[in-house]
DNA sequence: GCCTGGATGCAACATTGTTGCAAAACGTGA
DNA sequence: TCACGTTTTGCAACAATGTTGCATCCAGGC
């Protein structure tokens, strides 16, 4: 679990009971050094109990629609759950491997967006960035 | 249909016998303004005749990995395909509305990426780096 | 205790993508 | 043209992922 933060708190303050199915779930994505899948996260919760399926998306859809969780699209099935920027977690982008697909997250402030251009002709109002690494990492560059 | 391809001598070039299911599905990808799921590109397809789902996947698969297409994760359920970057259509960042699901292509050029920072420190291999922004469209801005 | 609202569990369904196999289409050499 | 092997397509079945409806449970307020 991530030691730096107060999971029952960080949910009260969101207007949220802390429930245990939701601490159980925030501590596994807590934790976790990379985004996790719903499944990935299902998996894991169950080992500590039970919790249905579909709670864990219910929960993972409250949570990100609070701005807890972050919902990302790393290309592969589905989505993967991380926890939301905030000053313990800073935003970061991440990078899939295109051969055996694990997903890592890289070191936040790497990547500088310069988005001046786009919102000189985009009318749109943007609030988040994510940008998405591809390539091969580096276990499959050794082995090819 | 994107008046600048000839998608017959793009498949032929690429080693693909130019049938008439990868015509029509490079046609309807080429001239659409935005990224389609594969069941779009399924349905639209159809219109013209039938085409079976899983022939789409399978050419879209074939497409992707020859470099023709490309795919995308834009968040949502599942892929989208587009036209990879070429001379006639260069690399660009898109764009999907948090409300309405709605996804564009912004200007190309319009983001500058700077991964000077992460590949000091990421032992793997960078190919490739997509850009995606969210927020609200023009059209969810106004009837809020 | 009783009522109410939110959270959970369960079954069923919907969507998206994949696999195996047979039929059809295609290219090639005789 | 015909036979042959290869590639592409169609179909059925399956697998993974996500959603919906409804019943139940539980905590808090009366």
């Amino acid at each position: 679990m991530c030691s730096r933060c107060n999971y029952r708190e960080i949910l009260e303050r969101a207007g949220l009971e802390a429930t245990a199915g939701r601490l159980r779930v925030l501590e596994v994505v807590g934790s976790h050094p990379a985004p996790l899948s719903a499944a990935e996260i299902h998996r894991t919760v169950s080992r500590t109990g039970s919790l249905d399926r579909v709670t864990v998306y219910r929960i993972l859809d409250r949570l990100v629609a609070k701005g807890i969780l972050e919902e990302l699209s790393l290309g592969g099935r589905g989505r993967l759950f991380g926890m939301a920027p905030s000053e313990q977690h800073p935003a970061h982008p991440h990078f899939r491997c295109a051969r055996c697909g694990a997903v890592q997250c890289l070191p936040p402030g790497g990547v500088r967006v310069d988005l001046a251009g786009v919102r000189r002709v985009f009318a749109g109002e943007i609030r988040r960035v994510e940008v998405r690494a591809e390539g091969l990492c580096v276990n499959c560059l050794r082995r090819p």
